[in-house]
DNA sequence: ATAGTATCAGAACATATGTTCGCTGTCAAG
DNA sequence: CTTGACAGCGAACATATGTTCTGATACTAT
């Protein structure tokens, strides 16, 4: 019924892809539309503006609307995600800011973050690589806390280790968790096991031994640690 | 005879200058008159292109003329040389890979890098944020491996951990060091500590003793341990 | 006070730049 | 052959954006 459509990118999708690569690298400027025009030949800004339609389609780039310039790309040519230039978006991307909301100590109840805690101004933050993070943790559900005295040291954490957290009210099986024990009054970090009816609390510390919980009712999951850091001390 | 001549930099250049560095870090794209002048609360896009004028004259910035948002950062608010737009250097700044080089295992000595080791083939890095580490530390010096088993427990290092680590041979006392014990044919963490001709190796965790060695020529330092990471797993 | 300069506003202007539309040519499927 | 999607051109249009001009105000050295 018609021709057969466009499969991948044809050589003016390549060759503005191209030209936006280099342009950004050496300008640091996007360039117009006719400038695109000129450097590949292409007569009619509305022919441009059609190419850089489909590639914004194709998530190579990201337009803004009736803004001059407004051009950002993402993937090159080859398809590989470009660190956008002069942004820090890639800086975004690979390092993370967690806030740090408080310490750990015993006997007292551990910070929690509201539950909406998307905006609260941080006394400070902790930068974390994104690499180091299981890949889909959204941003705004992690928080970090430092640990004060020995009351961890069961769960292998030391005194001024750094743990970063995800907010979450349940645990699933082998997750370590934060866990405010109603009749103890106090805040652990364990391994968690529900097991028939039971919940078997693991002390990271494979030489000490689990408690076992008989009514599940007592513990209160805080949230879920994701990550420790502890940074040895200079001296 | 007449006002006297502006000295530095008036409030509103500072505003602007931050202004643009803000927005080519979030935006990627510099701004127009309009819209600098919309962030620093000044009414007329003259007034704007005047301060522009006087920044380009001290050479805080360039200026395309007659292209739009053409507008270069040279140097910050602080007059510092401001790292070039679209280079990734910033992110080489903020994020280091510290190559990893291999195991702690019980029983074997572990990895040491060359003494020159700048250039290599790293198997894997860990990406580190800048800001977890101590300020100077000089990116070649550092090395990472991955403790396998629990030989490291008395360190409060778990099996999987990764350790970041310092190449050097010597300690200063309360540093936590790597150590290769020529008599027992092993390697520990240790806190260590020089005190009158002997050497004192003081585990992490407070609950466990010392090792007093008598004889300061069976420690071999191997390097010195900068950050641990403990990612917990997912399961 | 007076003059001269720095600072500022607002408007008018010029043009740089994105958007839209009509029209043409090609090609493959029906 | 006809049709419809794709590719392309050029012009017209709308507006986003830099530039310039006139005038007002404030401040300071003379």
């Amino acid at each position: 019924m018609a021709r057969t459509k466009r499969k991948g990118l044809g050589p003016r999708h390549q060759k503005i892809l191209i030209f936006l690569e280099e342009v950004l690298q050496e300008q640091g400027l996007p360039p117009t539309i006719r400038e695109i025009g000129d450097a590949t030949q292409i007569s009619s800004t509305s022919v441009v503006n059609y190419y850089l339609e489909q590639l914004e389609e194709g998530g190579y780039i990201e337009r803004r609307s009736n803004v001059s310039r407004g051009i950002t790309l993402l993937k090159n040519a080859a398809g590989e995600a470009f660190q956008d230039i002069g942004k820090a978006i890639s800086d975004a991307m690979q390092t993370l800011t967690v806030p740090l909301l408080g310490n750990i100590v015993a006997g007292e109840p551990m910070p929690v973050p509201a539950s909406d805690f998307s905006y609260y101004d941080p006394e400070s933050g902790i930068d974390i690589a994104r690499s180091l993070l299981p890949a889909h943790e959204s941003e705004d559900q992690l928080y970090a806390l430092r640990v004060h005295g020995d009351s961890m040291i069961d769960a292998m954490i030391n005194d001024g280790d750094i743990v970063v957290m995800k907010k979450t009210n349940q645990a699933k099986n082998g997750e370590m968790v934060a866990i405010w024990l109603n009749d103890r009054d106090e805040t652990t970090l364990k391994y968690f096991y529900r097991e028939n009816g039971k919940v078997r609390l693991q002390p990271a510390n494979p030489t000490m031994q689990p408690i076992i919980i008989d009514d599940p009712r007592i513990v209160e999951v805080q949230g879920k640690v994701i990550l420790v850091i502890r940074q040895v001390s200079e001296n």
